[in-house]
RNA sequence: CGGGGAGUAGCGUAGCCUGGUAACGCACGUGCUUUGGGAGCACGAGAUCGCGGGUUCGAGUCCCGCCUCCCCGACCA
C-alpha cells in the first residue's frame, strides 16, 4: 500500500474527548473515527488490525474444532420472549418494529438463535459434542460508552457456543475454550488473568472472565498473590471479621444532626464505622423496594444483592420519594419501623450487636440496634464488597484489589436456552435428553484497544508483529536523483504483496 | 438517570465577562527555495460560531428552550 493513497489522516494534537492512551493514539494515528457516542468507524488501518486479531481468534477456535458460521443481527422479538430475556433485559436491548409492526430486536448475543438451530439440527447423541462460533456485530445500548474502543455500543464480538450431551461434556468444552483463550491472548500480546465471575444476564452455573489489568478498567478484581486466587469483586466472598459477642443493650434514640454519611455519623458519636449499620435503597425492575443493610465500614455489593433477591428487569437506586413511602428517611434510614420493603441484611450485621442505625427521623439515629430484636431480615446473606487487605478465602493471606478490563469471557450456560427452544437429542438409551450449552465471547475492538494500552510509548503505538496492520513501513528517499531508488522500492513493495504480508510504502518524491 | 465539563475551519484553541458580522497554531493548496533525519519563506482556500427562539439598530458574545459529546457515578456480557 502506498501511504499517499491510504484512506486516513493523522492528527497533530490530541482530540479533546480522548483520555485513554488507546483512544488518543487510535484517533491520532488514523485507525478509527467516532460517529456517535460509543459508535466508531474502523478506517483501513484499524480494520486491518481488527482482521488480524480476528484471524488469530479464528485460528485458535478452529484448532479446538469450533466451526465458524454466521447468524443474523436482527431477530424477531418472539425469539427473545421465548427465553424470557425480552422482558428480563432493560433498555440496553435494542428494540424496534418492522414495517408490519412486528417487534424486532437488535441482537446483543446469540444464545437464542443457537438454541433454535439446535432444535432444528441436533437429533442424536452421535452428533455431539459440537462447537460453533461467529464474528458478528452486536448492539448494546449501554448507559454510558467510554474510553474510546473500550466500552462501545456497537461492536464486533466473537461468540462461540458449545453443544454437549451433559455436564461432563460441557466441562470439557469449557476448558477447551479456556485453553484457546490463553493461546489467543498470548498471541495478541495481552497479559490476562482469568477470574471467576458472575453469570449475569447469561444465566448459568460457572463463568470466568479474562481480564487485563488497567487502572481505567471497569471491573475490580480480588487477587491473592500468595495462592493465585482471582475473582471479580462482584462475586468474591472473603472472610469477614468475627463479631465481638456482647449482650444486647436497650435501644436508645440519639440526636445526630447533619450526619447523613457514615463518616460524619461515626465522628459525631465518636465510634468506629464498624459500630454502625449502613442502609442502601434500591428499586427492582419488578417494582420491589429493597433495603440493603451492611456494616458501616463496608459497601453494598449490588451483584450479590441482585442475585440474592432474584431481581428481574434489573435494579436501580431508589428515589427519595420511594424511600419515604416505605416509612424510611434517607440519610437516617434503617428497616426499623419500615414497611413494604424487602430487607436484605449482610451476615456480619446479623451477628453484630449494638450497632448505630438510622431512626427514620431526620437528625436522629438509634444506638444498640440488634438484628432479630429491632428489625428482621427477609434475607441474610453475604452482601459486601471485598476490600483490600481482606483475607483470601483460599489461603488466608491478604488480598489486593486491581482494576481490570474484560477482554473475554466463558460461561457454562446449562440448558436454559436449549430448553427455551425445545432442543433435545436422543441418547443411547433411546430417550430425549436436554442439550447442555456454553457460551464464549471475545470483543474484537476492545482487544485492539487493550493491545494499544499495553503496547505504546511516548511516540505512539508499537504493535506486536502479529497484529500490525503492515509488516513494515518502507520510506524511499532520493528517487529524484537516482531512479534506482524507485525501482528497488517498487520491487520490495511488489514482493511484500506477493508474499501475503504487505508493507506500507511512503515515497518521498521530492528528494 | 445524578454530578461535573464542553460544543467557534479537518485537529487543538483564543474571542464571550465589558454586543459592532471571526483570530492563532498545526494540517491543507499554489509558487519559490531547500533537503542525510518528521523542511523554510510567500501567497491562498477553508467557519451559516451545535440547533431553535427571544432581546437589540446590531448577537459567537446577553436571555430561554433543545440537541450532541466527554469525564465521574449509577449501570453494564
Amino acid at each position: 500500500m502506498r501511504l499517499s493513497n491510504l484512506f486516513f489522516t493523522t492528527l497533530r494534537d490530541d482530540p479533546a474527548e480522548a483520555e485513554m492512551p488507546s483512544h488518543r493514539l487510535l484517533l491520532r494515528a488514523g485507525y478509527v473515527r467516532q460517529l456517535g457516542s460509543g459508535i466508531y468507524s474502523l478506517l483501513p488501518l484499524g480494520f486491518r488490525v481488527n482482521k488480524r486479531v480476528e484471524q488469530i481468534i479464528r485460528e485458535e477456535m478452529d484448532r479446538i474444532g469450533c466451526q465458524e458460521m454466521e447468524m443474523p443481527v436482527v431477530h424477531p422479538a418472539d425469539v427473545w420472549r421465548a427465553s424470557g430475556r425480552y422482558d428480563a433485559i432493560g433498555p440496553e436491548l435494542g428494540r424496534f418494529k418492522d414495517r408490519n409492526g412486528r417487534d424486532m430486536v437488535l441482537a446483543m448475543t446469540h444464545e437464542e438463535v443457537v438454541g433454535l438451530l439446535l432444535a432444528d439440527i441436533v437429533r442424536s447423541y452421535r452428533q455431539l459434542p459440537m462447537m460453533v462460533y461467529h464474528f458478528q456485530t452486536k448492539w448494546r445500548d449501554e448507559p454510558r460508552a467510554r474510553g474510546g474502543l473500550i466500552r462501545v455500543r456497537e461492536f464486533v464480538m466473537k461468540d462461540a457456543y458449545s453443544i454437549d450431551r451433559d455436564e461432563a461434556g460441557l466441562d470439557a468444552s469449557y476448558w477447551a475454550q479456556h485453553g484457546a483463550y490463553v493461546r489467543i491472548f498470548e498471541r495478541l500480546g495481552l497479559d490476562t488473568i482469568a477470574v471467576s465471575s458472575d453469570v449475569g444476564m447469561m444465566g448459568g452455573s460457572q463463568a470466568h472472565e479474562f481480564m487485563v489489568l488497567n487502572p481505567a478498567g471497569e471491573d475490580v478484581l480480588v487477587l491473592c498473590e500468595a495462592c493465585g486466587y482471582a475473582a471479580n469483586r462482584q462475586i468474591a466472598i472473603v472472610p469477614k471479621p468475627d463479631s465481638v459477642p456482647e449482650a444486647a443493650l436497650p435501644l436508645e434514640e440519639v440526636a445526630t444532626p447533619g450526619t447523613t454519611t457514615i463518616a460524619s455519623l461515626a465522628a459525631f458519636l465518636g465510634v468506629g464505622a464498624d459500630r454502625t449499620a449502613k442502609a442502601a435503597f434500591f428499586m427492582t425492575g419488578d417494582g420491589r423496594l429493597v433495603t440493603a443493610i451492611v456494616r458501616g465500614d463496608y459497601d453494598v455489593n449490588e451483584t450479590k444483592l441482585v442475585n440474592a433477591i432474584q431481581a428481574t428487569g434489573g435494579m436501580r437506586p431508589a428515589t427519595i420519594e420511594e424511600i419515604k413511602a416505605a416509612g424510611m428517611e434517607p440519610g437516617y434510614g434503617s428497616p426499623i419501623g419500615a414497611h413494604d420493603t424487602l430487607v436484605v441484611v449482610d451476615d456480619l450485621v446479623a451477628r453484630s450487636a449494638n450497632l448505630v442505625a438510622g431512626a427514620n427521623r431526620e437528625g436522629f439515629h438509634y444506638r444498640n440496634v440488634n438484628h432479630g430484636r429491632d428489625f428482621t431480615a427477609d434475607i441474610v446473606t453475604d452482601l459486601t464488597n471485598a476490600q483490600a487487605g481482606d483475607r483470601c478465602p483460599n489461603c488466608g493471606e491478604p488480598v489486593t484489589l486491581r482494576n481490570g478490563i474484560e477482554v473475554g469471557n466463558i460461561f457454562k450456560l446449562g440448558t436454559k436456552y436449549s430448553d427455551a427452544a425445545g432442543a433435545t437429542y436422543l441418547g443411547e438409551d433411546g430417550v430425549a435428553h436436554k442439550i447442555v450449552m456454553g457460551s464464549y465471547g471475545i470483543g474484537v475492538g476492545r482487544n485492539v484497544a487493550c493491545i494499544v494500552e499495553a503496547h505504546h510509548d511516548d511516540k505512539g503505538i508499537v504493535w506486536p508483529a502479529e497484529v500490525a496492520p503492515y509488516a513494515a513501513h518502507l520510506v524511499s528517499i532520493g528517487s529524484a536523483r537516482d531512479p534506482k531508488v524507485d525501482e528497488a522500492a517498487e520491487r520490495i513493495h511488489a514482493f511484500s504483496i506477493a508474499s501475503g504480508r504487505e508493507i506500507l510504502w511512503e515515497r518521498h518524491r521530492d528528494c
